[in-house]
DNA sequence: TTCAAGATTTCCT
DNA sequence: GGAAATCTTGAAA
């Protein structure tokens, strides 16, 4: 059995497990991004499970597989990233296997590690911390996050990935479940339980 | 070929 | 509280 070491890249798999599990044991692992040498960190306090092929919310529903979408196609561990709205960047982990096309939006980390290169690239609107990086596009912003990222391994040598803070379940805060945001055109699956956050911490979306 | 709407955020009223 | 910014995608024409 492999040491599940502490501050260590998050494996394949880690995130080959269901995609509605890996977005629980996402919740307070710490994403890690590096510019030129500087590490830029955070806490993720808010994560969204897309389901895949049944998941009328999903990019891949039906089967869908198109330039944009690939990335979510591949095998867990891959950085799926898009851009919505014509402007603003979400990053999703790929979970699963390569070929089923499920995975994770991370929508919101706690600041930790890189603050001030973060309020740079986040600009005038981020006036306080909870402003950096409290929502998919805002996270994206302030780490730099890109199309140019997009299907990257980040289990392999990489300048994003995802680092274990814990083996157990959450112990700092409870985690709660809720619907997701911005789908209200899902029909049934808008409803369905797949939104994960911390309660009561200041860096979750909204 | 054209069009409407989206896994969002920001700024103005 | 509401509108604008603006690329991708699927459906309509």
């Amino acid at each position: 059995m492999p040491v599940r070491q502490l501050n260590h890249r998050l494996s394949r798999s880690f995130f080959r497990k269901k995609v509605t599990e890996v977005a629980v044991d996402l919740i307070g692992q710490r994403l890690v991004r590096v510019i030129r040498g500087k590490r830029l960190a955070g806490i993720i306090v808010e994560t969204e499970a897309y389901l895949g092929l049944p998941d009328q919310a999903a990019h891949t529903f039906n089967g869908r597989h198109t330039e944009r979408n690939h990335s979510m196609w591949l095998d867990g561990g891959h950085a799926y990233i898009y851009l919505t709205y014509g402007m603003h960047h979400c990053l999703n982990m790929a979970t699963g296997r390569e070929g089923e096309p499920v995975a994770v939006l991370l929508r919101a980390i706690e600041p930790t590690e890189g603050l001030d290169r973060m309020r740079k690239l986040r600009g005038q609107a981020a006036r306080q911390d909870k402003d950096l990086c409290s929502g998919p596009a805002k996270l994206c912003q302030a780490l730099a996050v890109d199309r140019r990222l997009d299907g990257i391994d980040t289990t392999q040598n990489s300048s994003l990935w995802i680092e274990r803070l814990r083996t157990q379940p959450y112990a700092g805060s409870k985690i709660i479940a809720t619907a997701r945001v911005g789908v209200d055109y899902a029909g049934p699956w808008a409803h369905k339980l797949l939104r994960f956050y911390l309660v009561n911490n200041p860096h979750v979306s909204r």
